[in-house]
RNA sequence: GCGGAUAUGGUGAAGUGGUUAUCACCUGAGGUUUCCAACCUCAUGUCGUGGGUUCGAUUCCCGCUAUCCGCACCA
């Protein structure tokens, strides 16, 4: 592996640019911090890289793709608590205006301030009076919000709604859980897999394609019954992994282990981080330049019970690129306590219960006339007593005496059962960074090595990620070599998922060197033995070795 | 957001208060060439952006935007 630097980062970068693979976008308006480009080669790596993300989820066998609008009412992602978590409230000092960050401010006397309301927020600020840190006086304004997402109106004019742009593709799922858990005929578990722009509109934006305000993000939300304890096949990872947990430190451990030992506490997520493990490797990232970080209990997410990001080191050291989060049922309780809808699965018992149900009632005839709008809680209180409870009897209600008759109240005694029982399931979340994967992809798949001398750079991305996936070469562009070596790069395009480029300018040598530098996998050259036996040269990007292939024999995908 | 540095063809660099702004590589056309950035000829293409000072600004000054490095922030 070569050494990460600043200058092979400018070189790497320079590269891209001029190749077509990533740039910044907008560049001829002057740019835009934060926004990319996938230009002409990079736009089919994306591609190729999205869809390889989704059939490796898909073949899971019990996952779905779905996909859903970026453009969000600002109620769903109120629910979601995106709206709270997402806003960093600020203050200025009225002596000095010098703006603070008002949970800030109060973080010693409340170390969990960041999760306050802006009311709350307000409260606390007049009851402690902090000093301002840049003046020292303690006179403040009003709390203004600043959310980190971008927002949008529904519609025109009056009749607008208010949103965002979603910075997540998550709650698509979680809004359409009712539909996703009618097309599995409503049998747990199973997940759905959505890919898309997610928007935050960072302060900062750095690092260039590491933090982005849009962004392309994979995520998977698999639905579990917390109550079944699920016995993935974790043996088939078999090499150990690096792990960073909470509580040991660094440790190299197998998934397996890992998960018997508590140290991963839910094995969906152990099973998660080896299917993670797989794609990310599958992409062109090292192994050896991956590890996995488990979130601090203080440093996770509000809904989180665990919470493991991959990080990957590459020229910007470790960067976390994929979140493998285990949320509870905190996300559809959360959508069902905002809407009132029911965001449940059914569980059927083994054997179903029997409930003997003993006690009273009220009788509405009597209640409703004698107590008019006061019967609800009588029916209430009435419902609670024990079934022995012998009727005359005085109940005190909201400080009120009240004395129920025996023709108040119904003896109620029956059997019921009950079959089964609705619970909110539970999310296991891998979330992949798209950006970050395909930046660390290139970065660990660049190589510049000496070739006769001479300063040399391949980029040896696998071939199923590759962007494009063959390069045709007239050894001379006369003779027919060209018209013929058109044909084959014809034919080639004509085949599904196969994109082939024609190449016939220059010496030889510079379009191979041409194509390696995009990480094409192969070549193929024509000449003039061609024309005589229908053969062609194949080179190999990585060894350069060549192969003297059949036409008809051409094999690509 | 704060502090520092930077901004010249596609890339990397040089240079200047004055009329036509250099160089290498790259790219394109033609020639040459029987497989790894060769060579010859020709061609295309640049002073981030807005304002100020000045007879004249790519050059000096200011704002903006972007990039890089610290700090802060951050699923």
């Amino acid at each position: 592996m070569e050494e990460f630097s600043t200058d092979r980062l400018a070189r790497l970068t320079g590269m891209l640019k001029r190749r077509g693979l990533l740039l910044p976008a907008f560049e001829i308006h002057g740019g835009v911090a934060g926004f990319y480009d996938y230009g002409p080669v990079g736009g089919r790596i994306r591609n190729q890289v999205n869809q390889a993300w989704l059939s490796h989820w898909l073949s899971l066998g019990n996952v779905v793709e779905i996909s859903s609008p970026t453009v969000t009412p600002y109620p769903v992602l109120e629910a979601s608590g995106h709206v709270g978590e997402f806003t960093d409230f600020l203050v200025e000092c009225k002596k000095c205006s010098e703006a603070s960050r008002a949970d800030h401010l109060i973080e010693s006397d409340y170390p969990n301030a960041d999760s306050f309301t802006k009311e709350e927020l307000s409260k606390k600020i007049s009851e402690l009076m902090p000093i301002c840190p840049a003046c020292g006086v303690s006179d403040w304004g009003e709390i203004s919000s600043q959310n980190l997402m971008f927002s949008t109106r529904i519609g025109n004019a009056d009749s607008a709604r208010e949103g965002f742009l979603r910075p997540e593709t998550a709650q698509g799922m979680f809004t359409s859980f009712t539909s996703i858990y009618r097309h599995f005929r409503e049998r747990l578990p199973f997940g759905a897999v959505q890919i898309g722009k997610g928007y935050r509109n960072e302060i900062s934006p750095r690092q260039g394609m590491i933090r982005l305000r849009e962004f392309n993000m994979a995520e998977l939300e698999y639905f579990i019954d917390p109550e079944i304890e699920y016995h993935h096949n974790l043996d088939q990872w078999k090499d150990s992994l690096t792990l960073i947990s909470e509580n040991e430190g660094e440790m190299q451990v197998t998934l397996s282990k890992a998960v018997e030992a508590g140290i991963i506490r839910h094995s969906t997520v152990g099973y998660f981080m080896g299917i993670t493990f797989d794609f990310v490797t599958s992409i062109g990232i090292n192994p050896e330049l991956i590890r996995f970080r488990q979130h601090e209990s203080n440093e996770m997410a509000h809904y989180a019970v665990d919470c493991w990001d991959l990080e990957i080191m590459g020229s910007f050291g470790w960067i976390e690129c994929v979140g493998i989060a285990h949320r509870g049922c905190y996300d559809l309780e959360a959508h069902e306590m905002a809407t009132g809808q029911r965001l449940r699965a059914w569980r059927t018992f083994e054997t179903p219960k029997i409930v003997e149900i003993d006690g009273w009632t009220i009788d509405g005839s009597t209640v409703g006339p004698e107590f008019k709008n006061f019967a609800g809680k009588i029916k209430n209180a009435v419902e609670k007593l024990p079934p022995d409870s012998i009727f005359p009897m005085s109940l005190e209600i909201d400080d009120d005496e009240v004395n129920i008759e025996p023709r108040h109240v119904k003896k109620i005694q029956r059997q019921e059962k009950i079959s089964g029982e609705w619970f909110i399931p539970h999310v296991v979340e891998p979330a992949f960074g798209i950006d970050r994967l395909i930046w660390h992809s290139i970065d660990h798949s660049y190589r510049e090595i000496i070739k006769s001398g001479e300063a040399y750079t391949i980029l040896s991305l696998p071939k199923s990620i590759s962007p494009i996936d063959v390069t045709v070469l007239p050894l001379f562009e006369k003779d027919g070599i060209d018209n013929l070596a058109r044909k084959i790069h014809e034919n080639l395009c004509k085949r599904d998922r196969v994109l082939s480029n024609y190449d016939g300018s220059g010496s030889i040598g510079r379009r191979y060197a041409r194509s390696d530098e995009i990480g094409v996998p192969y070549c193929i050259t024509v000449d003039y033995e061609s024309l005589e036996n229908h053969t062609v040269t194949v080179r190999e990007r990585d060894t350069g070795k060549q192969e003297r292939v059949k036409i008809d024999e051409l094999n690509f995908k």
